[in-house]
DNA sequence: ATTTTAAGTCAGCCTTGTTGACTTTCCAAG
DNA sequence: CTTGGAAAGTCAACAAGGCTGACTTAAAAT
């Protein structure tokens, strides 16, 4: 393979580098505009139910992880507990997530869906699911890992401690 | 379910993808995590100028675009006029954006950066290709190849219109 | 002359973020 | 056993930035 994909118009001999401003712009366009795709299905189906994104979230994440603290989701999610507080005291009186205090420790309090909270996260995730495989099908095997390589670079560290605590073990 | 665990794509890269739903959902976090990390830089310098990302994005576009109208930013960036107008006032009233009216159309606002708003945008921009930068030469080039490919995929049809109007012209 | 379009404005509402102050619970260290 | 502090929750106030709806102005299009 050629080590210049077709990205660069390069006139100028001087650089090696394929990263010129405008490529760079187009990356930054493209985090935009496919981020907001991204979050298209979930945000419709969230209007139906009243809830919007902080709801997903804290759905997603709790799915994720059943049985997680709030002081780890509020970590997860990198706002305030004020906040986040208020979307899951709605969660929780409308019976989608339980909170259940601590048997160890009884200040914490471990969240879990319930049935009809899995079912609203199932729908969720479906959706996003759907429009990302379509989008992995069509791109390809070696885009995905691209796709995922560049993204993880550009998290935060400290966030790459949540992307996966699981994951592909050592690596 | 899934009858293949991670196995790679022992088809030469075609029909098969390894698409489970854990491969699905690293990639829906790795969207959140990364669109986290995109956007933190920016952010801070924002608050300095007690902006928000509304007005980033304005600037962003309009600098993209000098002379463009405020119905091409709406829909650039779909919002409301309501919205986009309290956040153009002030970019205005601030005097980073000039608004002059048409020639042709004197109905028409074209919008164009003042010296003041150029400077911005490029302290703005220059953060986060900064950072796209690194995760790019991180990743490598067919990665970023790979990236691109898959947010593009990942947009909605119409705002792909709007992503790079320029672009690889004939294709 | 009438209708449509582009832009702007006013008013009000919602979600989701923020601070700050304060309480309750309860583990753990002195 | 007392007390310090962490975890969680609560109340209040505020701001950004979305939204809708109603309305005006000016100019273009029909």
């Amino acid at each position: 393979m050629s080590d210049r994909p077709n990205l660069a118009p390069l006139s100028r001999g001087e650089s090696l580098l394929f990263l010129t401003d405008d490529q760079l712009r187009r990356g930054i366009e493209a985090m935009f505009f496919a981020y907001r795709g991204f979050t298209a299905d979930p945000d419709r189906i969230l209007q139906e139910y009243g809830y919007g994104r902080a709801h997903h979230r804290a759905i997603h994440f709790i799915n994720r992880s059943p049985g997680t603290t709030v002081n780890n989701l509020l970590s997860i999610l990198g706002v305030t507990k004020q906040s986040l507080n208020r979307v899951l005291r709605t969660v929780v009186e409308d019976g989608l997530v339980d909170s259940r205090v601590g048997d160890r420790d009884k200040r914490e309090r471990h969240l879990y869906l319930t049935e009809a909270g899995a079912a609203l996260e199932r729908k969720l995730s479906e959706a996003q699911r759907s429009r990302m495989r379509d989008a992995f099908r069509a791109a390809g095997p070696d885009a995905v890992a691209g796709f995922r390589a560049v993204l993880e670079q550009m998290m935060d560290p400290e966030m790459k401690r949540h992307y996966l605590d699981d994951a592909d073990g050592g690596k």
